[in-house]
DNA sequence: TGTTAGCACTCTGCTTCATAGAGTGCTAAC
DNA sequence: GTTAGCACTCTATGAAGCAGAGTGCTAACA
């Protein structure tokens, strides 16, 4: 029932509608597919493949549009891989050498670059529960009041922050509580450094109170959300407002308003270990609120280790090969970028 | 020429613009301001204010709305000063409480308040040249191949990074070369450190480059950007789309896609060292793409230095008064905030 | 049986036109 | 100086008409 020819049809269709976003009729397709029969019988194919549930018309004396499972099967068995183009591996790449510095800054240039090649929004967020482990503190001088504090973690994460030294502090005590500390949190998972744990060395270290309370808090910010983890980041939303389905104003900000919710935009995401890129197309996504577009994902990883996921959303009617393309290979080289700059 | 009722017309027809973004006619004006005189009068009085240039109107039947020079006037004459609702600072202080951790998120809660509070797009620049002092550099102990740098500067701000040892470098080696740049580097001013001096240093201590190079980019790091110099905050983008006057989506994405450039953000604001709020309206500002927007905008100061210029930026029909409030109210407390977070 | 030409039909989008409504400016009276 | 009255102007709105695009159906054809 789904013969070559259906599929050539139903290809052409869904090609011209990404790049035209109009409804197409049987006379186009007719001239463009290349199959040499009269608009008359691509009418027939195409009214099989509405009846199929591939397109749907917007009314009655309209061409067709692809539906959400035209996409689906658009995306399973009828377009090809894709390439990307060189000048688009040459732009990541500048881009990066340029920009990136720190690892949330790669994040941040990230979803800029990809976005900005995609030309639609896309999003980075980075897992919930980060696996590192708390390496040591230090305590370094600053000033008469003021100290330093270091805390170093064995992903490289790194939080530091200016501290006043309770009075008449010696500089023999703070390397007696910091080793206290790294003695009883050395090698420990961060997630697992509780209150109750910090506490109990409270009670050891008594005399510096203020200072303790200090560096407990540093250790939980760096458990929390150290460095970059637990994050969104989102770029591009301006990319919206160039396509055509997003004239509508109302529209543009009832998709940004909830964009702007960090917990949504982490469960849109199945944070997911594989290595494939995932495409989730209009309503198949868990949220009515982008019911009209698709998703396109992926997630990295470096040592091994699952980092992130980076994600393309964009209006249902989009060029999925292309940004399954550039996903797949900012997937690959986000492992290079970061060891090459941060860790 | 601007007798009491004139400036009492005035002021109704810019207040009740602001709320309702319609031009306004004499009929309203008559019945709102109190002064019981008829439309007619109000006419004549309209027509005197519009060829002293306070109004226009869009076109030859409907009522009139303020111009540029007429919000200049009311905001310069006529508005009284207002103060804050309880529920707006109640709302800010549990923000920060909750939020807040270090200082570039200090800078982007800012924002994401400052515009919540406004309903405009909010946008906060730090300076471009920070005035901070080297103060010292430390390698501090990582594993067998990687040592963690960390540049400490007289304001707190501070920049660490895992970073390669070369083969063969003992423990004493590297602390011979932090003392040695730290010797030549310590007290001057960052945006001092110039790549000449580097080069000098380099020279000097010459087995290590790679080391060298590693910490050196971490110092010009510290002195570009470091913590959250040099930095610009943009919140509040999708407040545009509630405001009429950008009901088109060709406004929204010009205007948004300037608000983009960073460069162009810095240049908007006048860094300026005075304490006062300044407004400015329509085509008092530089730039031509926001001709139609007016900038209210502050610099804080923390220690006495100054650390940055937050400012709202929304159309000219803007709530002037309890804008500038909202300002003035943020620019008075960052100073505090800063301080009890960061340094 | 699959393909095609022809044709009637439908629906949108654009243009034109008329109308209602809001607001002004002017004049003359108070 | 203020006000009522009135003619005038301009916009926004809705109806009507028309062109264009596209379909579905039927009948003929290979």
């Amino acid at each position: 029932m789904m013969d070559e020819r259906k599929r050539q049809v139903l290809q052409a269709i869904i090609d011209d509608y990404i790049s035209t976003a109009e409804p197409i009729g049987s006379r186009t397709i007719a001239r463009k597919c290349g199959l040499g029969v009269s608009p008359a019988t691509i009418r027939n194919e195409m009214s099989d493949l509405e009846a199929l549930g591939f397109l749907e018309q917007p009314h009655a004396s309209a061409g067709r549009i692809p539906s959400a499972k035209g996409y689906r099967f658009y995306v399973d068995c009828l377009m090809g891989p894709q390439q990307l183009t060189d000048r688009d591996t040459v732009l990541i790449n500048q881009w990066f050498d340029q920009k990136v510095r720190r690892l949330d800054e790669a994040f941040q240039e990230t979803v800029k670059v990809l976005s900005r090649i995609t030309r639609n929004v896309s999003l980075l967020v980075t897992p919930q529960a980060p696996v590192c482990r708390f390496k040591y503190l230090q305590f370094l001088p600053f000033d008469e009041k003021r100290v330093v504090v270091i805390v170093v973690t064995d992903t490289g994460v790194m939080e530091n922050r200016l501290m006043e030294i309770p009075e008449g502090t010696s500089a023999e005590e703070l390397q007696r509580i910091a080793a206290a500390m790294n003695h009883r949190l050395g090698g420990l998972n961060l997630p697992d450094i509780q209150a109750s744990l910090l506490e109990q060395i409270k009670a050891e270290v008594m005399p510096q109170p203020e200072l303790l309370e200090g560096a407990m808090a540093l250790i939980k910010e760096a458990a929390g959300c150290a460095g970059a983890n637990d994050k969104v980041y989102l770029g591009g939303t301006t990319q919206l407002l160039n396509q055509p389905e997003f004239r509508d104003v109302d529209k543009v900000r009832s998709l940004l308003s909830m964009l702007e919710e960090d917990r949504l935009l982490h469960d849109i995401l199945h944070t997911q270990d594989g290595n494939g890129v995932i495409v989730t197309i209009g309503a198949e996504n868990k949220f009515s609120g982008i019911k009209d577009c698709s998703v396109i994902q992926a997630s990295f990883r470096l040592d091994g280790q699952m980092v992130g996921t980076l994600a393309v959303l964009g209006p249902t009617r989009m060029e999925y090969a292309r940004t399954m393309a550039v996903i797949e290979f900012m997937q690959a080289h986000m492992g290079n970028i970061l060891k090459k700059y941060q860790r």
